[in-house]
RNA sequence: GCGCCCGUAGCUCAGCUGGAUAGAGCACCUGGCUUCGAACCAGGUGGCCGGGGGUUCGAAUCCCUCCGGGCGCACCA
């Protein structure tokens, strides 16, 4: 609908004569917007206005000439020059009127389209790593990609969902250890466990599974485990010292093979009590990669060879660096270490030149707001790559308090002391655990209160959305419980019997739906469809209260269900983007 | 010190690629169920949009600056 006005506008312009207009002026776009207050119309342009200076007229003479120069259209029932010299265009009820009929027709296809045009993205997401299960923070990383995603997905683009697994690294090693301990402690063996260790309920877990499996075959007594070790933390050492040590030793005392082993179980029990947390969530993803394959498979040095050869990489001090001051960093990045470990950023520039390789149009990363600094120097190596500069984008989530009853919850992986997904979603349900994640802007901090989340009050926007859904449905219910059908072919023919305000207003939010989904893509934006959505409950309770729709005249009465059904659509489609279930009852 | 995010009604937040009188929910006050689900609706009270400058026909929105809060600034991952 505001693109036919902005065709009509367009006429209008170039048919403006030169004495008016001057013709070098002209390239202005046209942008019209939909109107806060309906006093002012459907739909509102502020060309004259953008035109006056250029032009050195009056906008408000301009406007008058536009308006005389727009095309008829039986859409526009009226055209009004108010204010400073707004274009207000109000809508004949017509359009209204076919507009639904459309909505009816394209059912649950109604706000898709295809401006995306096929390309494709890859959204990045979560990507937690796998040294325990989600917590509450990861939740609002899993609910807004994979609502961002499917609002691409929605707009026509190609996407791909993908979860990197940060499986190797020092960090894994840590967590092989630590369920190495817990299993000792199965087998009955007595020590102070390390400061540095993981000590969550799920690493036991697993060092119970390891007894199951292997018996007491790893078992070490823990006079032999613990001798001529540096002090840990507690003793006033380093508790990286330490817990190296300890790794080393356990290393030497079961061998390499066995304490891979041991850290493969664990990196794959957690993986797969991750996936599973995941998938009941509603949030899938199309490919989950590992970081240890980059290193297994030659990607990592492949990258750098490729850095080095575009002449991005050199040797300083024993180590090998990537000149990201190139490209806008303020330091440069080491990519190899003197001892010749690579580093965590070797991984991500092998990962971003693997991104490259399999020829994404547009890069989407998710982070937590932690990673900020992370951007700069990631940006460069894949510009530095040959990748192009605007097809990389990151997307920053704030953090997440968790509340529960005014009283703030800790979160911490390491202490075990957290709040995981799966508690929230169990306590709050997933529809409201989805709904709250996204109801605020990834920018703003979130307090995620679980009391409120679970109130069956308005300030629960899920349950008020919903309900309106349920209400149709109760609505169809009703009519048969009345021995009565819906004709929907009547009901389209009887549209034009839709006149009061209500309803009018109902239709006009409905049709603004393609708009909102196309705007929440293009701005990664969520947020704004859950708003779209309280707003549009509301005019559809509005109605509700206001008129009747099982009454006695047969074509007012299909026609009323008939819009009753389109809201009922486009409550279940945007839910649905949000991944927000939409019951028939309540 | 440098960088990113935030500061809007008593509370939680929309609005930010400049547009008309700044919006919603909660809270508070008034009304509305013998009638399709009151998990609802109608109405009301409540704002120097953190402060100050600037840009312009027009600024919550853009720029500068200050104040306040959060986060980050490794040959860690």
């Amino acid at each position: 609908m505001k693109t036919l006005i902005e065709k009509l506008l367009t006429k209008a312009l170039a048919a403006l004569p030169e004495d008016l207009l001057p013709m070098n002026v002209r390239d202005l776009g046209v942008e019209v917007e939909n109107t806060r207050d309906a006093q002012h119309g459907d739909f509102a342009s502020n060309l004259a206005m953008r035109l006056a200076k250029a032009a050195r007229q009056n906008p408000r003479k301009l406007a008058e000439a536009l308006v005389r120069l727009l095309p008829p259209s039986p859409s526009v029932a009226k055209v009004e020059i108010a204010g400073a010299g707004f274009i207000n265009f109000f809508l004949s009820k017509d359009a209204y009127h076919a507009e639904i009929a459309k909505l009816l027709q394209a059912g649950r296809q109604y706000g898709r389209s295809s401006v995306g045009a096929g390309k494709s993205v890859q959204v990045e997401f979560v990507s937690a790593n796998p040294t325990g299960p989600l917590h509450v923070g990861h939740g609002r990383h899993a609910a807004f990609g994979a609502s961002v995603a499917n609002l691409l997905e929605a707009v026509g683009y190609r996407v791909e969902r993908e979860y990197y697994i940060n499986d190797a690294g020092r960090q894994m090693e840590i967590l092989a250890v630590s369920a190495w301990l817990r299993y000792l402690e199965r087998c009955g063996e007595r020590f102070a466990f390390p400061a540095n260790g993981y000590r969550g309920d799920y690493i036991a877990a697993i060092g119970e599974q390891l007894f199951a499996a292997q018996g007491v075959k790893l078992q070490h007594a823990a006079a032999d485990i613990f001798k001529d070790l540096p002090p840990d933390e507690p003793q006033g050492g380093d508790k990286d010292v330490y817990i190296d040590a300890l790794i080393a030793r356990a290393r030497s005392l079961i061998g390499d093979p066995e304490f891979r082993r041991v850290l493969n179980l664990a990196v794959a029990g957690i993986l797969s009590d991750i996936r599973e947390d995941l998938q009941e969530f509603g949030v899938t993803f199309d490919c989950w990669f590992s970081e240890r394959s980059l290193g297994d498979n030659g990607s990592i040095d492949r990258a750098m060879d490729a850095l080095k050869k575009a002449g991005h990489a050199y040797v300083k001090d024993g180590a090998l660096w990537f000149k990201s001051t190139d490209y806008g960093d303020e330091k440069d990045r080491v990519m190899v270490r003197e001892n010749g470990v690579k580093t965590y950023f070797a991984s991500d520039i092998a990962y971003v030149f693997n991104k490259l390789e399999r020829g994404f149009d547009h890069l989407l990363y998710i982070w937590g707001a932690d990673h900020h600094g992370y951007i700069t120097r990631l940006r460069a190596g894949l510009i530095a790559l040959g990748g192009p500069a605007d097809s990389f984008e990151v997307r920053l989530v704030q953090f997440v308090s968790l509340f529960r009853g005014g009283e703030k919850a800790q979160m911490s992986t390491r202490s075990g002391e957290f709040v995981t997904l799966r508690d929230l979603r169990k306590e709050v349900g997933n529809d409201a655990a989805r709904l709250f994640y996204v109801m605020r802007s990834n920018d703003q901090h979130l307090d995620f209160d679980m009391e409120l989340a679970t109130a069956r009050t308005n300030d629960n926007p899920v349950y008020y959305i919903q309900y309106a859904h349920a209400r149709v449905a109760s609505l169809m219910r009703q009519l048969q419980e009345r021995g009565l059908a819906h004709d929907s072919e009547l009901g389209l023919r009887s549209l034009c019997k839709l006149v009061e305000p209500q309803e009018l207003q109902l239709i006009k939010r409905l049709s603004a739906f393609p708009e909102i989904i196309r705007q929440c893509a293009a701005q990664r934006a969520p947020h704004t469809l859950v708003h779209y959505l309280r707003d549009l409950a509301n005019d559809f309770h509005t109605n509700y209260s206001a008129h009747q729709f099982i009454v006695e005249d047969a074509g007012l009465r299909d026609a009323r269900l008939g819009l009753a059904l389109a809201a009922q659509t486009v409550i279940r489609n945007g839910l649905g983007l949000l991944g927000v279930s939409a019951p028939e009852t309540m």
